[in-house]
DNA sequence: GCCGTTTTCGGCCCGACTGTTTTCAGTCG
């Protein structure tokens, strides 16, 4: 779409601007780009309809950008971006990632040392001869290089599952100080967005300068960005940075509120505040300068007349406007969830036995579990043949009757299903015959194999095996494993109308790598009314525990708990399948 | 370069922190 590669151009002109010492141009070139950044509507569609006049409507477009985008529109190229370009010939956006270089320092290094790209940069600041620079220092030169050292090492985001278990023990320590009298994590962490650039924390305290030392000096910090009496910042081993903030008892919500973002939600909310000529800050809410709201973040939402919005949903993708019409859905909860249906034992490649799968469960305060083992296609997984997979069913009964004996057992609500992950064949047929999968409580059917296919040959392959009576759940529906491999191609409209029409379960894998369907899909599933179930897909007993991501991101996807068929108790949850 | 309950000119978000310098410019979020 060519409203990313112009938002992108923008930033750039907006860089070079600002690296020519121009003022305020920079800036419109900023808003412009942000705002095509989130526009719905292709820019292309709009010129079409409404030409020039129509890209001016555009908010944060003048005359001056609309007649760069029809430029671009027409020619693929815009003159004056490339004037710009050849005027100060360095690859900016590379520079700019390296963490301390703005335009400025940009500019000096290419006017003394005719540094243009990363690999110029690594360079000089290795032979040192940076820090003699007017301005520069030996501090800065070490800078650039840890900088370099780092953007080669992490490449950008990290996965949810990665930091999270990290950012909470951090947590913990943060909130058995005893100096610390309230702390919270916020940011794309607090809305559990599925990668997550850095962990910041909000921290009300009496005594921040202890705060501030205990903070730096946690375990793990390799370097201390930047330290005061409010706020400071490291580097972890683990390569991801951590910002710390300590703000007034006072502003402790408005704080929250805008250090949870995104920025696009809060965007929002501040035009909405200066709509009402209200003020909003990380300070507070502000009438003039009497404070008005800031204590808690229900507080501020509601002085701006809306409902509270939990931090999963702050996308502005709606939900705003659904927050002042109170028509807000009310969002699975992170306790809501009964059961788990795709856990793999030690029967296919899996970790723990059927009955240690089965303990975890009901320590996790479940009422069944879901046995689903791999089938025979899955070689390397050990997947069961038919035989076995009776076999296995003979085995469950029998613990079953261990759980709840005629006259009146241990746990007589417990229930372990037997079903099994049976794999989608290239033709849409699956490994194990229908005689077999009948007797299974239930069945999963997923892709395994042959990711390649065209878009119309994958979908009519999945849609063939939602047409299968026997299977009633698709695992991981479309494919994706985070930052390593694209989704499958496939029309997901028909592969909804196709569950919606046979009643087949979407799966929500919770695994942090997969998080499949995604949070958007998940919004498109609810609102066609096709039902889903949040699985983790564990080949080890601790790994049930994952449970709670796929939550994160059906709440992302408003996914409210009659959308996700294993909050409901066992009778019904079998009344959804097949 | 954009925008308008400050409406065709004169503002544009701003506070915190670092590094280098000696009162502040540059960067970040």
């Amino acid at each position: 779409m060519k409203n990313q590669e112009l938002a992108k151009i923008f930033y750039e002109i907006a860089e070079y601007l600002e690296m020519q010492g121009v003022a305020f141009k920079p800036y419109a070139y900023q808003k412009a780009a942000l705002t095509l950044e989130t526009l719905e509507e292709s820019v292309e569609d709009i010129y079409r309809k409404d030409g020039l006049k129509g890209l001016e409507k555009i908010p944060g477009v003048g005359e001056s950008i609309a007649l760069k985008m029809e430029e671009y529109l027409k020619t693929g190229k815009i003159k004056y971006y490339q004037k710009l370009k050849k005027q100060t010939p360095v690859k900016i956006d590379e520079l700019t990632a390296v963490e301390g270089m703005g335009p400025q320092k940009i500019k000096i290094l290419y006017e003394k040392l005719k540094i243009k790209d990363l690999k110029s940069l690594e360079k000089a600041a290795q032979s040192h001869k940076i820090a003699p620079l007017f301005g520069f220092g030996e501090k800065t030169e070490k800078n650039i290089l840890e900088g370099i050292a780092f953007l080669k090492r992490s490449k950008g985001r990290f996965l949810l599952g990665e930091i999270l278990p990290m950012a909470k023990e951090i947590y913990q320590k943060l909130e058995n100080l005893k100096e610390v009298e309230k702390v919270d994590m916020a940011g794309s962490l607090r809305r559990r967005q599925e990668t997550i650039g850095d962990v910041d924390f909000l921290v009300i305290s009496e005594n921040p300068k202890k705060v501030m030392n205990f903070f730096v000096s946690l375990p793990g910090v390799i370097k201390v960005w930047g330290k005061g009496m409010t706020k400071a910042s490291v580097r972890m081993s683990n390569g991801f940075d951590m910002d710390i903030r300590v703000v007034p008892k006072e502003s402790y919500g408005a704080a929250l509120q805008y250090f949870t973002g995104s920025k696009d939600h809060n965007i929002v909310i501040r035009k909405i505040a200066m709509e009402k000529k209200l003020k909003l800050s990380e300070y507070g809410l502000f009438r003039g300068s009497k404070m008005i709201a800031g204590k808690t973040e229900e507080e501020v939402y509601k002085a701006l007349g809306m409902n509270w919005i939990p931090p999963e949903i702050r996308e502005n993708r709606g939900e705003i406007e659904a927050a002042i019409n109170n028509t807000l859905p009310k969002i699975i909860d992170y306790n809501d969830i009964k059961g788990d249906l795709h856990c793999h034992s030690n029967w296919d490649g899996g970790e723990n036995t059927i009955l240690e799968m089965a303990d975890k469960a009901m320590e996790m305060g479940y009422e069944y579990i879901g046995i689903s083992d791999h089938t025979k296609f899955l070689r390397i997984e050990n997947g069961l043949d038919e035989k076995q997979l009776l076999e296995q069913h003979k085995a469950i009964e029998k613990l079953n009757y261990r759980f709840h004996p005629p006259a009146g057992g241990l746990n007589s609500k417990f229930q372990i299903l037997h079903g099994c992950e049976t794999n989608i064949l290239n033709d849409g047929s699956v490994d194990i015959k229908d005689e077999v999968l009948e007797k299974l409580d239930f069945v999963i059917a997923g892709i395994h194999s042959n990711f390649k296919l065209s878009k119309e040959k994958m979908t009519a392959r999945i849609i063939k095996a939602m047409e299968n009576p026997n299977i009633d759940i698709i695992s991981h529906p479309t494919g994706r494993i985070i930052k390593k491999r694209e989704e499958y191609q496939i029309d997901f409209n028909e592969i909804l109308k196709a569950a919606k029409q046979t009643g087949t379960i979407l799966e929500i894998n919770a695994h942090p790598v997969r998080l499949d369907l995604n949070d958007q899909n998940i919004r498109r599933a609810k609102e066609m009314g096709v039902k889903m179930i949040i699985n983790t897909d564990a080949h080890h007993r601790d790994q049930m525990k994952l449970m709670e991501f796929g939550i994160a991101q059906a709440r992302r996807g408003w996914a409210e708990k009659k959308d996700i068929i294993n909050t409901q108790p066992l009778e019904k949850l079998l009344g959804y399948l097949k």
